[in-house]
DNA sequence: CGTCAATGTGACGTATTGATGACAATAAAT
DNA sequence: ATTTATTGTCATCAATACGTCACATTGACG
């Protein structure tokens, strides 16, 4: 969830509260006092998002979020433009221009990162993910059912992501350093042997159906998921 | 064909012409004579379309219709707007606005009729308007109501619009941020936690009639809504 | 057959996550 | 002006998921 995130703000003491606020928050801010200046910048490195004082001296807001939203290269960077209370018009006008979200001044913290993780989240891609199927057994990410031979089967979070890694990726070995970097995510500090538990614990789940034969050890080496017979 | 159709403006005159109108053409129309009113209105039941006239006392007509593009639950209602003739500006704020068609006043009655059929045509299949109906739970958009095996349920307007939510995309898992989104609305910011708040709002009221085995929680991905057994 | 390393397995303390009731703020109704 | 509904947030409780360990079991190899 952190971010590269261009703030345009040409009164000091807003900027550098909103900057405070946005490391905190885990975000990498980077500052414009003009609209030319931030222009300047996304030439060298374009920002996740952009946070945008619609009161500026020199180019306006508009202008600068028009440029934005007319030039090819910098038009899908999200914009939340920060508005005096009460100024109604301009948030229409905002909106028209391009601008994903607005916040009225004064805002706090809170409402804030509120809304750049909305804004994030909904440009975020989603990750649908189709239903996979091998010998009798059906795993379907979008409704985040599993069915061995059409009879429900229930598994934790970890098992199912587990489970759905190994579905995706068959008849492949995996070592425990694999398994970990893409099932739990490769930042994390967990030990090798804890993959052991959860195999366990997948397989497990998968008795009542027969299906956890498909959930092969290759010794030495980590496991595979294969539904062909073992060695 | 018949649809009920808003029909905001606060010259009586033109009102009246307006809705004998829609009764001769068997539409149902129901009057509002201000924006305030109308958003008042459309919090009990939507209707299929809005008529609106773009001058009105308090709150314009612009943002009146920014506000119903900008809530996910009644962003679907199509807009028709009655400009003064020769207003070319409004026309194009309008458009941009979100309605979508224009009558410029005077108007014939033929006019009138050709535009909402054809605005009815093409949105048709997109109206909110229809009932949902599953495993003996009845909800209908139109007439804000909600019956579990034919006995009513009470639903406060938050719960309404979320079970609303679930029951026309079934099966599926909606995190939270998903929810969010589409029941609340993209400005306003909440906690991921109050959906939790609702769920179990919304719970309580379906226990009458047994209804709230049909909410299930899909645990570290969020909540889904199913007639079929419980994971 | 015995040894050692790799893997399987049950148990346990802790951390996350969701459920729930209470509460205050706000809006609506009377 | 009061009362009533509705809503968002929080504190707390309960459920369960997680990571690690200790010990059992297995398999390869001399």
């Amino acid at each position: 969830m952190a971010a590269a995130i261009l703030v345009v703000e040409d009164e000091p003491a807003i900027r550098e509260l909103v900057v405070l606020n946005l490391q905190q928050a885990g975000h990498r801010p980077v500052v414009a006092d003009s609209a030319e200046q931030a222009l300047a910048l996304m030439r060298d490195a374009l920002p996740d998002l952009i946070l945008l004082d619609w009161m500026l001296p020199g180019m306006s807001g508009v202008e600068f979020a028009r440029r934005v939203k007319a030039d090819a290269y910098t038009k899908q960077v999200p914009i939340i433009m920060l508005t005096a209370r009460s100024d109604e018009q301009d948030k229409i006008t905002g909106l028209e221009t391009g601008a994903d979200d607005y916040i009225t001044k004064p805002f706090s913290p809170r409402e804030l990162n509120a809304r750049i993780k909305a804004v994030l989240r909904r440009l975020a891609p989603q990750v649908a993910g189709n239903p996979v199927e091998m010998a009798g057994l059906r795993l379907d990410p979008s409704t985040h059912r599993v069915a061995g031979n059409d009879r429900t089967i229930e598994l934790g979070p970890t098992e199912f992501r587990l489970l759905h890694f190994f579905m995706t990726r068959p008849e492949r070995v995996h070592s425990r350093a694999q398994v970990l970097d893409q099932v739990w995510g490769n930042h994390v500090f967990v030990e090798d042997r804890t993959v052991d538990v959860h195999i366990r614990r997948l397989r497990r789940a998968l008795e009542a159906s027969g299906h956890d034969v498909l959930i092969q050890t290759v010794r030495g080496s980590g496991y595979r998921f294969s539904a062909r017979a073992e060695d």
